[in-house]
DNA sequence: ATTTGTGCAAATCGTTTGCATCTGA
DNA sequence: TCAGATGCAAACGATTTGCACAAAT
């Protein structure tokens, strides 16, 4: 009944902090305490749609010192090493999401809430070419959702 | 061959003057001069996608006297009004379409530019139901496209 | 005359950057 | 050791806002 040693934030359903640091190191990263911090919080538990700015405030909550500028860093190098992908929703936000395979999301104009769409439920017919010189890089679908009450 | 009273602006294919203030009127919008001439040039040709920066330089270049943060309020009133959509493409900007109808787009992520798909060429199956108490507003669509060299 | 719109400049918001300091291999 | 990371605060770009002035009905 003592696993004192374990530390304080290890949660059950928390990928190890080793895995994570090979996690890291894979992705040509290094594994410093903020990164793997970050990639804790981020890849624990399922899908995940976050802000830099709602990252922040999670690290804070767990008492993991870390500055927002580096958050944003992070996010980004993440991004880049194919670990998570942006999601472009309006205005100046920008969301991350752990699921970095082809799928859509919903988006609620209420909330500020993104979700997944399952996985091959949305089938898209008749896709244009593209203009002149260029190739699709990406199609992104965003089904956007109010209150009943609203509108 | 001397119809200089129609005012040194004024080009063949413009909606007339007067339209346009009918126009704003019926959306109970004063047609002041500064929403009257924003007005001429979004809806005087075709389709059109804009950002508040390049209408207003745009205003600036016929030489019609209206600050940036008249712009802004200026598209957002005419969005309000059902005359503009909003598209979100992503980063900061944000693009105004002069098309409302129900399409999708293409964006160059090279070049930022935008352009309409021709209606009904895409057709989506499969959409899912809206989670608990949400009904669906709008899906969006956006084919991202880049250079056939890029990537 | 009243109401509404406009311009300007300052304020805000999300995000990025420069640079001195720290840290991991 | 020493390249690479981090924190801080200042810089930034897009957008909004407060308020005195101007224009539309």
């Amino acid at each position: 009944m003592h696993r004192s040693h374990l530390g304080a934030q290890k949660l059950p359903s928390e990928t190890a902090l080793g895995d994570v640091a090979k996690r890291l190191r894979g992705a040509g990263l290094r594994p410093t305490r903020q990164r793997v911090a970050l990639a804790q919080l981020l890849f624990a538990s399922g899908e995940r749609h976050v802000t830099a700015e709602m990252l922040h405030e999670e690290a804070q909550a767990r008492k993991v010192p870390v500055s927002l500028a580096t958050v944003y860093n992070t996010l980004h190098q993440f991004t880049g090493a194919g670990l998570l992908r942006e999601v472009a929703v309006e205005g100046a936000k920008t969301y991350f999401d752990t699921n970095t395979s082809n799928h859509y999301h919903f988006f609620c104009e209420v909330s500020g809430l993104l979700m997944d769409i399952a996985t091959g439920a949305i089938r898209i017919e008749g896709l244009p070419e593209a203009p002149d010189g260029m190739t699709i890089s990406r199609v992104d679908v965003l089904v956007r959702v109010v209150d009943k009450r609203s509108r």
